[in-house]
DNA sequence: TAGTGGTCTAGACCACACA
DNA sequence: GTGTGGTCTAGACCACTAA
């Protein structure tokens, strides 16, 4: 590495490099990087500790390595997007993709809640998407997503697929890798009740989920009310 | 390493070797692991591949590694035994640690579906406990615990602490590692209602949690419903 | 000062993918 | 066969800890 002083351990240095890379697009997603031993050359530094860092980036789910191959910038597809952050499966553990009804859109001032969890400046519009979800064709999830307009500028008016993250990342150039939840019990209210064809007062999951990007900033907050009379939330802890 | 067919990496191999002295007991939790020089000598393979087992037994909390002390068998002191599992916090992230109230403990036998999370035979005995567990003074956690009562012998009898999994591990050697949870929302009972201090019908969050061993074998099965008007249970994605 | 883990390097050989 | 990442080794120096 040409000239880096020397407060932070090389490998991190050159992770951080590398992630600067892929979050300006410099590396974009699915490309082929140079070989461990090219990438060695041009900064000056020995192969194991590009090694180090290109681990690291793999471990956290930016990178692909594939023996024999290369090292791949990892391309958010939607299997994968969906896989990575879709937590709702059916007792015992079988995963499962949900599918998406229409979506309703509109764009309208950001709230004050909003413009603190999205770190907006007053003033700044916002798009609100309003969808079901359903899991065996019966809608299990009602869900409202909001993100800034000025990042997702068109957004309104396309077509919203499943799998937004990959839309995200395909047409916005948006990374998200990284999401905090937090989930409660709640009555389903009237409205609520009507749109997933249940009970006024059925208890539902309500899951708060904020999503950031490569660069930490929060990107979407999204709230899904989910029937979890058949279905549940599953998590690992290690 | 002396003698052993080479159909995995080294470092795996020496990885299980260490993960057996972890969990038979022959390095015992808090203690002071001979140095990687030594360990290497001791196998016969290099101080690199030593190395990535370390690191690789530390990056799943089983060892802790300082720097210029030595590496240790991670002890489950009751801090970390919370903080790894308690995923109850305020909104906003804040953590938090709960007290625990008095608990009813019984014997009896197992019920088919406990006989088949646990893995046990027909006939076994199991421990249930009951308790609730609060926050700020106010109880918000209504939990039933099931183990069998030939791992455990004498719990019944004896005081519940609020970090049970440090008491696995210092009376029974059992090391809680990792846990499935599957949550649900579902409206309080009666009888819930009454020992939580709410309305019948409030919407609790129900957590349902398969704890398993350093050997991958079920331990607990334990419920837990949670009165999340105020908190929240928080999960990071990545 | 001596001993530990943390970082960095250099080079060897293996397993795999693909032309 | 050629090139890739995966594994393994050996040795150097650094940063931290404790006697």
């Amino acid at each position: 590495m040409t000239d880096i002083p020397g407060f932070r351990p090389l490998y991190q240095q050159v992770r951080e490099m590398f992630l600067r890379r892929i979050s300006d697009g410099t590396w974009e997603p699915g490309r082929l990087l140079p070989s461990e031993q090219a990438l060695a050359v041009e900064l000056g530094v020995s192969q194991g500790t590009v090694r180090k860092a290109l681990d690291s980036l793999a471990a956290d789910n930016l990178l692909e390595r594939r023996q024999g191959k290369g090292t791949y910038v990892a391309a958010v597809t939607p299997e994968r997007s969906l896989f990575q952050f879709f937590r709702i499966a059916r007792p015992g553990g079988e995963r499962l993709t949900p599918s998406s009804g229409t979506a309703k859109t509109r764009v309208r001032a950001a709230t004050g809640e909003e413009r603190q969890r999205l770190g907006l400046s007053p003033g700044t519009e916002v798009i609100e998407i309003e969808r079901t979800r359903a899991v065996d064709d019966k809608p299990i999830i009602l869900e409202t997503i909001i993100v800034a307009r000025d990042r997702f500028p068109g957004l309104e008016g396309g077509d919203i697929p499943n799998a937004l993250y990959a839309l995200y990342q395909s047409e916005y150039g948006v990374n998200v890798t990284a999401a905090n939840e937090e989930l409660r019990a709640q009555a389903a209210s009237t409205d609520e009740a009507a749109q997933l064809g249940i009970a006024e007062g059925t208890p539902l999951l309500a899951i708060d989920r904020l999503a950031y990007d490569l660069d930490g900033k929060p990107v979407e907050w999204r709230r899904s009310l989910c029937d979890t009379r058949e279905l549940v939330y599953a998590v690992t802890l290690r």
